[in-house]
DNA sequence: TCAAGGTATCTTGCTTTACAAGGTACCCCG
DNA sequence: CGGGGTACCTTGTAAAGCAAGATACCTTGA
C-alpha cells in the first residue's frame, strides 16, 4: 500500500477510534490493520506526538496477558481537533475527486 | 490546508489532468490551485520525478506570452500508473471512512 | 528449567515529498 | 527602463511512515 497516502489521515483515524473508547497502542495497531497496513513504528511515535500536543492523555493499566498497557483517552482539545481533521478530510476528498472528474472548483 | 494530506494524491491529480490533455507545469499549478493550495516548488520537482520514472514525456513549445513552455504528455506506462493510483485512492477512501464509522474490514 | 511465542512498549535511522524561498529569463506596456 | 505577468528551476527544511531492533512481561510445553 502507498504509505504516502496515509500521511495526515492516520492522526484522524486514531483520534476517531480513541474518541469511541479508550485504547492502548498495540490495540490501535491491530484495529487499524484490519483496514490498512500500519506498523508499531508508525503508531507509537504518532501517539507520542498526539500526547505532546495535548489531544490525548494516557494512563497505565496492568494486564494478565503481558506487560502493562498504556491506554489513551481523548481530551477536549482532541475532540475539537477530531472535528477539524474530519472536515478537512472530507473537503480534501471532494477536491481530489473534482480534479479527477475534470470539474472546476 | 494540511499539506500532509496531499502526499501521494498530487501524483494522481497530475496524471489525471495530463491524461485529459497535454499541459505545461505553470498551467498545472494554476489548474490544481482551483481545487487545492499547491505551489511551483511542489509541482516542478514532481514533474521531474514523473518524467524520470517514464510516466510522462515532455516537449517544448514557444509562447508569445512569455518564455517557452514545457508541455507534458502521458505515456502508456503513465496511463496504467494512473489506473493503479486511481484504484488505490478509492480503496484508501473506503478504508479510512470505514475506520471513521467504526466498521470492521 | 528454560526456550518459544504472544503481548506490549519504545527508539534510531532512512526515505519520501510538500513547500518556502530564491534565482533566472522571457514578454509587453507605460 | 521598470514593473508585472508568464514560465522555468533549485536548495534547504520539515513532517511523518516504516523497517529494524531493543526491552520486558506472561504462559506453555519440552
Amino acid at each position: 500500500m502507498n504509505s504516502q497516502l496515509k500521511r495526515g489521515t492516520l492522526e484522524l483515524c486514531v483520534l476517531s477510534i480513541v474518541n469511541e473508547h479508550d485504547c492502548y497502542g498495540y490495540e490501535l495497531v491491530n484495529r487499524i490493520s484490519e483496514c490498512m497496513q500500519v506498523t508499531e513504528g508508525t503508531i507509537y511515535p504518532l501517539m507520542k506526538r498526539l500526547k505532546d500536543s495535548g489531544t490525548i492523555d494516557s494512563y497505565i493499566v496492568e494486564s494478565q496477558e503481558g506487560p502493562p498497557r498504556k491506554y489513551y483517552k481523548i481530551t477536549d482539545i482532541g475532540a475539537s481537533e477530531l472535528e477539524r481533521l474530519s472536515g478537512e478530510w472530507f473537503e480534501f476528498i471532494d477536491s481530489v475527486n473534482k480534479l479527477l472528474k475534470g470539474d472546476k472548483g
